[in-house]
RNA sequence: GGAGAGGUUCCCGAGCGGCCAAAGGGAUCAGACUGUAAAUCUGACGGCUAUGCCUUCGAAGGUUCGAAUCCUUCUCUCUCCA
């Protein structure tokens, strides 16, 4: 097997392939070009969508070069696929502006630098709209709608459970957008090899079979399992919504976090997907006599540094030191910082501190923390709901508040 | 185009004209147990300057001492027929 895709097979990331020996076959043979699309639905990927452009790094590691492919186009339609409900159609702005930030996110994963380092595949990234755009009905109709037979994509399964709950012309229509992108990128870019989530099995072979028909040539398509968490949850999913990339969205701070509480069984298989670390030396943290949180917090730390950077890492890791264990910088927690004239002669409430901070959203939660033992200042827990904090007992200028086990905040006088 | 069903608090979902801030479940939050895990148990779960007050049951009107519950119009969704 091709030394890109057993890394693939070996890390956890493959759940099918078209033909996996003739991919193979190809990629010795030379670098192959392949590629992956997002759909820009919003201005910030969040950890369920990232999967790909892992598995992405590493096929570009092993001297291949990967497109990915910004559905500025297809965005404005939506992929109905594992969806139960229409999805809402953006405008085009909003798809402009999102294309950007996700752009920057995915330059994170994937090295799109004019000079990868040696050995290496360069990549690209497009945008679908450039084709997409000034399509011409009739002639795309001609073209490529020939050769899509309705009856087939009635079978697929997720079309299938849309036609139980309804699924609109311009959705369904989604699969020949997709397919035709496939054909663009061969057509142009030489491109040979999709890849992408097992749920696009049904739009990538699709596409495969446009290009066969219209060219003759075998293209290839590989998919990723659907990561599920362990307990079940969705993947990137947490108590405070979803996990994004953007630290305006999800502080770097929370993203480490929400590593550090993956379940047991989850950290060394996430190491494995969402972290360059060396496959040998993940293996150290399957010993079971090792400590699992040993595993945790090092996930943690890798995966925030390859989306956030490595002082960002540093500066989480240090927090949660600081927080969890009494030792470490304060200089990463959730600091908030609160103008002294803020706080007047006879103190500010508790309750009302705890919603500056962000620790809670209405006095009435602030007040259940408090009265139901989860409050703590200064390491001191606090059960008054009337509690007024002055200005002595901020130490040094600052306060530490904590609601619950986890929950933190650095408030800071100005 | 015609007929029917329906829009309830984050989600699903119950709701006799007063006892409804609205059952139940899920999610969430807190506590106990732990390892910043999971599971389990307990409690909380619209807002507030809080034994009361205010805002919610698709929207706007109306009937009534009183409406999420009745009437009218509008609007959106779904199903069936042609």
């Amino acid at each position: 097997m091709n030394k890109g895709i057993q890394v693939l097979i070996d890390r956890g990331f493959v759940n099918n392939c078209t033909d996996f020996e003739k991919l193979s076959d190809l990629m010795d043979e030379k670098p192959v070009t392949f590629y992956c699309g997002v759909d820009p639905t919003g201005p910030s990927l969040h950890v369920g969508h990232i999967v790909p452009y892992f598995a992405m790094h590493h096929l570009q590691e092993a001297g291949n070069n990967p497109i990915a492919l910004l559905g500025g186009g297809t965005g404005l339609i939506g992929d109905p696929s594992g969806k139960t409900e229409m999805r809402k159609i953006l405008s085009e702005e909003t798809i402009k502006s999102n294309v950007e930030k996700i752009r920057a996110q995915l330059g994170t994963i994937v090295d799109f630098s004019d000079n990868p380092p040696h050995g290496h595949g360069k990549a690209k990234m497009l945008n679908n709209a450039s084709w997409l755009r000034d399509l011409n009905y009739i002639e795309f109709l001609r073209d490529v709608g020939v050769y899509f037979s309705v009856n087939r994509m009635l079978t697929f399964e997720g079309v299938k459970q849309r036609l139980e709950r309804g699924l609109s012309f311009i959705e369904f229509n989604y699969q020949l957008l997709q397919s035709y992108d496939f054909y663009m990128l061969y057509k142009n870019e030489g491109c040979r090899l999709q890849i992408g989530g097992a749920d696009q099995w049904g739009n990538i072979v699709a596409g495969i079979d446009l290009i066969n028909r219209k060219d003759g040539e075998e293209c290839f398509g590989l998919t990723f399992n659907l990561i599920m968490r362990s307990d079940g949850k969705k993947m990137g999913k947490s108590e405070k919504g979803a996990v994004f990339l953007s630290p305006e969205l999800y502080s770097p701070y929370d993203f480490y976090q929400y590593w550090r509480n993956v379940s047991d069984d989850d950290a060394v298989r996430f190491m494995k997907l969402f972290t360059f670390m060396d496959l040998d030396e993940i293996k150290e943290y399957e010993d079971k006599g090792r400590n699992i949180n040993d595993a945790k917090t090092r996930l943690a730390y890798e995966v925030t540094k390859i989306v956030h950077g490595e002082e960002e890492a540093e500066k989480a890791s240090s927090a949660a030191k600081a927080l969890f264990s009494g030792s470490g910088s304060k200089e990463g927690m959730p600091t908030v910082t609160i103008g002294k004239e803020e706080i007047p002669e006879e103190g500010i409430g508790l309750l009302t501190l705890f919603v500056k901070a962000g620790l809670s959203s209405s006095n009435g939660e602030a007040r259940r923390i408090v009265t139901q033992g989860g409050a703590e200042m200064n390491g001191d827990k606090v059960t008054d709901p009337k509690f007024m904090v002055s200005l002595d007992d901020f130490k040094d200028g600052e306060l530490l508040l904590k609601a619950g086990k986890k929950r933190f905040a650095r408030v800071v006088l100005e």
